[in-house]
RNA sequence: GGGUCUGUAGCUCAGCUGGUUAGAGCAUUGUGUUGAUAACGCAGGGGUCGUUGGUUCGAGUCCAACCAGACCCA
């Protein structure tokens, strides 16, 4: 008997069906990174236009976590979905590598011993072990880049151009000088960043205090009541720093609350209502709120905005403000307010221009000159200052409380809040809010700081706003939400008192705290020292080599930049400076975070240096979170970590999550999704063994058609992955990957591996193997090839590479130097006549796949009942109703199948009966009585007709031996 | 407490401007095949569309409140 198993042209590739892909894909990064991969696709899209995706830089510290991981995905995608689309889209990878965070480090390894700049020698070291460790990984994922000249914020030239932007900004006169208060140690002598502060119990004195009200004609009228010509009315607040009151600038009410005026033995006061009788309980005072007529005495705190006090000690007036963070959670609901030594008050001194001027020293000293507390220690202080108060008759109450207060970490002593001079990014140069009055009375007493001019007479805020509206957002919330924090925001403090970062390379006079005249020639000669030496030459600069005698009247300052300043100006010392970059570059994309961070600060820079954003496009993700929606932790054991992944089930897995993911919400994962994930891709990959394994022996060369003279389904297979090509390269665009990785496995489930392949096997197996009929299938499967490694590339890179190199044979070539597949064109322009009139179109097919699908039902039963296995044991007939009021009928669109409705129905007969009603439509299904066909298992009456091949049906015969079967559509 | 979002089958996602029995893939169950075989085909089960109220002839789709979750602030 012959072996006619090898007459059938069975599909071959050594493209696994199994990935392998945590084992095989570091050989391929290997490979890649040996052949030069990037540069070879620079090479190949030069002159193409440009798309730029600038890279956030990620901080270098620590390993990368499953975020890092999403942004870099999603970051690679869209570089290599431009590049399929015929752009030239270099990415270059940068990193963020001051800052306080890497001295943390630094100091936990080495001690805190250690002369400054060999510190900072350190801290360089560190950062850039950091970088090779997150740089392996983001590699590993198959992120293309130009890994091989990264930018960093500490390369010298870089450091160089972060002092040329501050310049920039200086020029445009954006920056100006101010005060803010700190965390500051007394015992240290220097301001503390919040990671070195912790919290411990203290005991205070907790004093209320009465501050009288000056215009007590204004009072009255707000409570709505008429007060005795000497009458006595006092605001109370209430502290637990009595030291901080010489600095008191206000008192804050909340404008919403209802406050109390209440006649005392000790005059009237004003206390919130719902704390007013456990106020007057503690000052063991009685008293009433009755106005006269037997209604209470109330307002709300807006009503009192603008009053005048007057300082319980010093000379001054101070006025009632109001403010959102005032609470009734303790105190009397009015609030000493001192911008000096408080965030709080400094915000809301801000928005009233209240004076922050700070009367304490670098030693926790009040300035000699003061009066009451001149040159006293600060703790020292509190205890003059109750005295005072209970002598003049302010002091309402004095007890100790005990509370949880800051502390220095290192000499686990109460820290301070104390304002010290610090340099501002300026949001506009006219305070918003406070009334008319207050705004007077501040404007008077407003020296030492003069606030910036605006550019061309233009805001940074306005000009932020108009940045804003011109910048695609994806998704639009962003826009909504970049907004809000823009309308919000405080000016930009820059300026840190640390050692490892940018110096602020400026020369201020000692004695008017003024800028050099010459500031910007001398910051640019610092600025190229630095390109050679890095920020170590500013710190052993001698001003002398600068200034010359002018030196002694200049002080060399000591601040350095915030490290958002670093990466917030990356479009000047990156994007402007790289060749192969532009700013505005196209795209940035960070997590949901980013819109108070990087956004911000390179919109804010963007803004005040050229005057517009360093973006056309914002795009946004969300945080990843565990399978029910919570944020990942280490206590909560719930952390699922990137090179677990990749690992174990490949980075390609990873890609494929992160791809089919809607990362304008959350992005979940867990176990079950990856596995899922798995799932998904095995479909992908197989459907694409499969394609390969069926062109392994076709040369388009040699063996292409031209499109009309292909089978009817082999042109509509052609039409489908069209289809899906033209949406999924609009949704590549409009950056919406889950929907293409969900149409991807639709097509490989639906159209392709329950349709069209599973129908195609009969023919590409046993027809003959140059025939016309397997040629045109392995034509369809050839351009759907083509197409689909493509349009999976930007996702599934390392599939994708792995197959490209299957189907050109060559392994030093990588699928990102092509563009999108072209294919064939199949529309009415280009195509041969007699197709037009052909009435198998995408929506006809769609009617006969319906037809299958009943077919399938009925094959089911039918196999249930034990009446067939195989849907090639059946027979099926189908009577359909030839309605001739329409111009094609199903019954005459599945006749005109002929003889290949069969393979369409994987059934050895199929046979289309003409009915009159939709009510007489049914299908019928019968075990065929014929003999099997050993080679191609279909049930024939002809098998066994050539006596020469007895096992034989006439079919396969005229395949192996005559001149093949015809077949037309399908 | 404020700003910006999210909540449709076990999982990932569709569902356009409100209109008939809410879809797909994966998973699950049954089954066929053994010429995509640790693969592939076929059929089935599975959803109070976060909850409650409202607008409407009609709401997953509009409005309000609430619940849960995320990010950023305070």
């Amino acid at each position: 008997m012959t072996d006619y198993k090898a007459t059938l042209n069975l599909p071959d590739t050594p493209f696994p069906m199994r990935g392998d892909l945590a084992k095989r894909e570091p050989q391929m990064v290997a490979r890649w990174q040996a052949q030069q991969r990037y540069q070879k696709i620079r090479a190949a899209k030069q002159g193409k236009p440009k798309f730029i995706l600038h890279d956030g830089p990620p901080y270098a510290n620590g390993d990368i976590h499953i975020g890092h991981a999403v942004n870099k995905i999603l970051k690679d995608i869209i570089v290599k979905s431009k590049t399929l689309s015929g752009f030239d889209a270099p990415y270059v990878p940068g990193w963020d590598c001051h800052g306080l965070p890497i001295e943390l480090q630094v100091e936990k390894k080495h001690g805190k011993a250690i002369p400054p700049s060999q510190f900072r020698e350190l801290c360089r070291a560190y950062a850039k072990e950091q970088i090779e460790r997150q740089k392996k990984d983001f590699i590993r994922l198959g992120v293309l880049g130009d890994w091989n000249h990264p930018y960093l914020t500490m390369d010298f030239k870089t450091e160089a151009d972060i002092m040329r932007a501050l310049g920039n900004v200086n020029e445009r006169g954006y920056l100006y000088q101010g005060y803010k208060p700190v965390n500051w140690c007394l015992d240290c002598q220097s301001a503390l960043a919040e990671a070195e502060v912790e919290y411990e119990d203290k005991t205070s004195p907790a004093i209320d205090v009465g501050f009288e009200v000056k215009d007590k004609g204004a009072l009255a009228k707000a409570f709505g009541v008429s007060l005795p010509g000497d009458a006595r009315v006092y605001a109370v607040i209430w502290t637990t720093t009595p030291w901080t009151l010489p600095a008191n600038q206000a008192v804050c009410v909340h404008p919403e609350l209802q406050y109390d005026l209440i006649k005392t033995p000790k005059g009237y006061l004003v206390l919130a209502i719902d704390l007013a009788t456990q106020c007057l309980a503690r000052y063991q005072l009685g008293g009433s709120n009755d106005r006269g007529d037997g209604m209470a005495a109330t307002c709300k705190g807006a009503a009192l905005e603008g009053l005048l006090l007057q300082h319980p000690f010093n000379d001054r007036l101070v006025p009632i403000i109001c403010g959102e963070h005032v609470t009734l959670e303790a105190g009397t609901g009015l609030v000493h307010t001192a911008p000096a030594h408080g965030l709080d008050d400094y915000f809301v001194g801000q928005k009233y221009n209240l004076p922050t001027d700070n009367p304490v020293g670098d030693d926790g000293k009040f300035a000699a000159n003061l009066p009451l507390v001149g040159g006293l220690f600060v703790w020292k202080a509190n205890d003059v200052v109750i005295d005072a108060l209970q002598a003049s008759g302010h002091l309402l109450q004095l007890e100790k409380v005990q509370h949880s207060y800051p502390h220095c970490w290192r000499h686990k002593t109460p820290i301070i809040f104390r304002s010290t001079p610090q340099w501002f990014i300026g949001m506009e140069n006219i305070g918003a809010g406070g009334s008319a009055d207050v705004e007077q009375l501040v404007q008077e007493r407003r020296s030492h700081s003069a606030k910036p001019e605006k550019r061309d007479g233009v805001a940074l805020r306005d000009l932020a706003n108009t940045a804003v509206e011109q910048t695609e957002f994806f998704p639009s919330w962003g826009r909504a939400r970049l907004e809000a924090m823009i309308r919000n925001r405080p000016d930009w403090c820059v300026s840190r008192q640390r050692n490892w970062g940018v110096p602020m390379p400026f020369f201020v006079h000692k004695e008017t705290m003024q800028l050099h005249p010459r500031t910007s020639e001398l910051l640019e000669q610092v600025a190229q020292r630095v390109e050679r030496d890095g920020i170590e030459a500013w710190f052993s600069l001698n001003s002398v080599d600068l200034l010359g005698a002018e030196a002694e009247h200049y002080k060399k300052l000591t601040h350095t930049l915030d490290v958002w300043f670093d990466s917030g100006v990356t479009h000047a010392s990156v994007l402007q400076r790289r060749a192969e970059l532009h700013s505005p570059a196209d795209l940035y994309l960070e997590g949901s975070d980013q819109h108070r961070g990087w956004f911000q600060s390179s919109l804010l820079t963007g803004c005040a240096i050229d005057g517009c954003a360093p973006f056309k496009a914002l795009l946004t993700h969300g945080f990843v979170v565990d399978g029910s929606g919570h944020k990942m932790s280490k206590s909560k054991g719930n952390v699922i970590a990137p090179q677990k992944i990749f690992d174990t089930l490949g980075a390609d897995i990873l890609r494929l999550w992160a791809a089919s993911t809607d990362y304008s919400g959350e992005l979940t994962i867990s176990d079950e999704i990856l596995k899922r994930v798995v799932e998904s891709y095995r479909r992908i990959r197989n459907t694409l063994r499969f394609l390969l394994a069926n062109i392994s022996d076709f040369d388009l060369q040699q063996h292409a058609l031209p499109v009309e003279q292909w089978l009817e389904i082999d042109r509509y297979a052609l039409a489908m992955v069209g289809q899906l090509q033209d949406e999924v390269k609009q949704d590549y665009a409009r950056y919406e990957f889950h929907l293409i990785a969900q149409k991807m496995q639709a097509f490989c489930s639906e159209d392709m591996g329950g349709f069209y392949l599973d129908i195609l096997k009969d023919r590409l197996y046993t027809a003959g193997e140059n025939s016309a009929a397997r040629r045109s299938a392995q034509n369809a499967l050839y351009h759907i090839t083509q197409s689909l490694v493509r349009l999976i590339a930007p996702i599934l890179s390392f599939t994708a590479e792995e197959a490209w190199e299957v189907l050109t044979s060559k392994d030093d070539v990588s699928v990102f130097e092509q563009q999108w597949y072209e294919l064939p064109p199949l529309d009415s322009r280009n195509i041969d006549k007699s197709i037009l009139d052909s009435v198998f179109v995408p929506s006809t097919w769609s009617i006969i796949r319906e037809w299958r699908n009943r077919v399938n039902k009925q094959l089911e039963d039918a196999r249930s009942a034990g009446l067939i296995g195989s849907s090639l044991q059946a027979e099926v007939d189908l009577y359909v109703s030839d309605d001739p009021s329409t111009s094609l009928s199903d019954f005459s669109l599945l006749e005109q199948l002929g003889n290949d409705l069969c393979f369409v129905f994987i059934t050895s007969r199929a046979t289309v009966h003409r009915v009159a009603t939709e009510a007489e439509q049914h299908i019928d299904v019968s075990a065929s009585l014929h003999d099997k066909c050993e080679r191609c298992w279909h049930y024939r009456a002809d098998t066994g007709a050539d006596a020469q091949h007895p096992t034989l049906c006439s079919r396969c015969a005229s395949n192996l031996f005559g001149s093949g079967e015809a077949r037309k559509y399908a």
